[in-house]
RNA sequence: CGGGGUGUAGCGCAGCCUGGUAGCGCAUCUGGUUUGGGACCAGAGGGCCGGGGGUUCGAAUCCCUCCACCCCGACCA
């Protein structure tokens, strides 16, 4: 391609929305441009990197034997009227409605589709197992879509559906799955790491996360500096970690104002571990649908809401309002579990701690002197708390660490939540009918492209790997002599001839613009043709992280080509 | 939806407080001089100052309202 005509707008200064590094450099280096909110274009550039990112996830999948297909962005209403979740799943689906007043939405992700697809088509046992994939557009109507191509509400997803006649099956092909894509991602370079994860809206039983650690990463995870436990911090089991009270009488006192944890240690001369931070909560969905409860943990831990939800099998929480909180005998501000006529739950850590300082119901007190075991007779505990760095590793004892991860991958083992309302049924050995156990495997193909470039850059630009530029070599002309052009067409040539991709920058620009551009766009192999080598009858090949190297003119190819393995020579 | 912020040329910004009919840098076009790391000189084009309403002789500027975008929280690949 040459440059002069090859529609790649690159900018001088960051676009002042962008925030992190992924999405100023793929704006400015002329890759994407946003459409409306969350929607991007992928420009030439972009498109040819998105198109190396499916190639390699399309090839593993292949590998691994699933097979590829290709199913619509919009989907009729009744599919998931039947499934369930037209009800369940929120504003997040974009719903439609054609000229005949049809009901459709667009595509979140595909379960429904296939599901009905497989219905129809599966008769026997013989059949399975089968895993089926597309990589294609979703569209979810995100709240706060932001970070460019990092939570789009159009993005590009590699979806696959497995089906099996039984559990060993599926958890066969879950780990089949797994492995998948830790090449995948090992071969797109990345640093990740797989975790335990919440189901979520997709819900089912087993669950994985990858996540490519970057400080821009939206998720926390946990994971154990000695053994391999890792886990999103939604869901990481964290060690009991009993604060280390005096047991004593339980008595009130006053606490003027002081209604944070902070202030109330402060002022009472306490360790904040010793007090009781009680969150009071509404609860949607599950058995106690509608009603407030109360969660209480430790003055110094975070509540992990997810884990509260979990264990009250509700389907959200949100804050409870002052006036909720009245009416279970609360005082906002200075709520404690002893006296509330709501459900209590308490977080693991304080079974069997003594000498507590919690809320008293009242203006300005507290009580002290709190023992849950021996106080609250019927305390119910669970596991509410985030798990903190240097908390014991539930697995083996070793430290916690914390890092930020950007969620590229998930895969999920559902059983027969999709199966079962979709009546995706087969005739099994037995000749009795039954329901195929299923998994869903999902992969952001479009963040992963923001996933890489928030790996690899520098003060430049980014710096592709080989692999995943969009071309693989910057011709840059910077002679104007004949000498100069000839060579560079000769160059040029050769290249194409040998199959690899080469951006020719053959605009009327000083040498400075194009060494800024090529680096900024990032791509891997510069050959340089100017005057002052030329001159010593030699080309210049530089790689963009500074290795460099003079060749003749006949050998440039040859060169190329050894920096290249694999570039399909 | 709640909280904070921003909308002025393709990009980055000033002007607004204290109303007088729009400016700077980069980019673009023309001519010239340059040419191994985002050149220089001369000239030029490009703006319903986010939309609507109001106040005023007069509004980018003051008031009301709507919209869009960004950041922090609940969603997820």
């Amino acid at each position: 391609m040459r440059y002069s005509r090859f529609f790649a707008p690159t900018l001088r200064d960051d676009p002042a929305d962008a925030e992190v590094i992924s999405h100023k450099l793929l704006l400015r280096a002329g890759y994407i441009r946003r459409v409306t909110s969350g929607v991007y274009d992928f420009l030439p550039m972009g498109l040819r990197v998105l198109r190396k990112i499916e190639q390699v996830v399309r090839e593993e999948m292949n590998r691994a034997g699933a097979q590829e297909l290709l199913m619509p962005m919009v989907q009729p209403g009744e599919l998931w009227e039947k499934s369930g979740r037209w009800e369940k799943y929120g504003p997040e689906l974009l719903r439609i409605t054609d000229r005949h007043g049809h009901i459709s939405c667009l595509g979140p992700t595909h379960e429904e589709v296939i599901c009905d697809l497989v219905s129809r088509e599966l008769r026997s046992y013989k059949q399975l197992p089968m895993n089926l994939y597309q990589i294609q557009s979703k569209f979810r109507d995100e709240i706060r879509p932001r970070f460019g191509l990092m939570r789009g509400r159009e993005f590009v997803m590699k979806d696959a559906y497995s089906f099996h006649a039984d559990e060993a099956c599926l958890e066969a092909e879950y780990r089949n799955m797994f492995e998948t894509y830790k090449r995948i991602f090992t071969r797109l370079g990345l640093k990740f790491r797989p975790v335990e994860a919440d189901t979520g809206a997709i819900g089912g039983s087993a669950s994985h996360e990858f996540h490519v650690l970057a400080e821009s990463g939206e998720d926390l995870i946990a994971h154990c500096s000695a053994c391999e436990y890792a886990a999103n911090v939604e869901m990481a089991e964290s060690g009991r970690n009993i604060p280390a009270g005096e047991p004593a009488g339980m008595a009130g006192v006053n606490t003027p104002n002081a209604t944070s944890a902070e202030d109330v240690a402060a002022y009472l001369k306490a360790d904040i571990a010793q007090l009781v931070k009680t969150l009071v909560y509404h609860v949607s969905g599950g058995p106690e649908d509608g009603k407030i409860i109360a969660a209480c943990i430790r003055g110094d831990d975070q509540l992990q809401e997810i884990k509260l939800v979990r264990a009250l099998h509700a389907t959200g929480v949100e804050m409870a309002s002052d006036e909720e909180i009245k009416a279970v005998g609360g005082v906002t501000g200075f709520v404690g579990p002893v006296g509330l006529s709501c459900r209590r739950l308490f977080d693991d850590t304080l079974r069997g701690a003594v000498g507590l300082v919690a809320g008293a119901n009242r203006r300005d007190m507290h009580i002290t002197g709190l023992d849950v075991g021996r106080d609250e007779s019927c305390a119910e505990f669970a596991d509410l708390r985030q798990t903190r760095a240097g908390d014991g590793c539930p697995k083996c004892g070793g430290a916690m660490e914390l890092s930020r991860g950007i969620e590229v991958g998930h895969v999920f083992a559902l059983g027969i939540c999709y199966s079962e309302p979709m009546e995706v049924m087969f005739q099994n050995r037995e000749g009795k009918r039954s329901t195929a156990t299923m998994g869903c495997y999902g992969i952001g193909v479009s963040r992963l492209m923001a996933a890489v470039v928030e790996q690899c850059n520098d003060e430049n630009g980014i710096a592709w790997p080989l692999n995943l530029a969009p071309f693989q070599v910057a011709l840059i002309t910077m002679s104007k002599s004949e000498a100069g052009i000839e060579a560079s067409e000769k160059i040029y040539r050769q290249l194409l001839d040998a199959g690899i991709e080469v951006l020719w920058d053959d605009r009327k620009e000083r040498p400075g613009v194009k060494f800024k551009d090529a680096e900024l766009m990032g791509l891997p192999l510069h050959i340089i043709v100017g005057d002052r080598s030329l001159e010593n009858g030699v080309i210049e090949i530089r790689s963009r992280s500074g290795e460099k190297v003079e060749v003749a003119l006949d050998a440039v190819l040859q060169e190329v080509q050894s920096l290249l393995p694999g570039s399909g020579i």
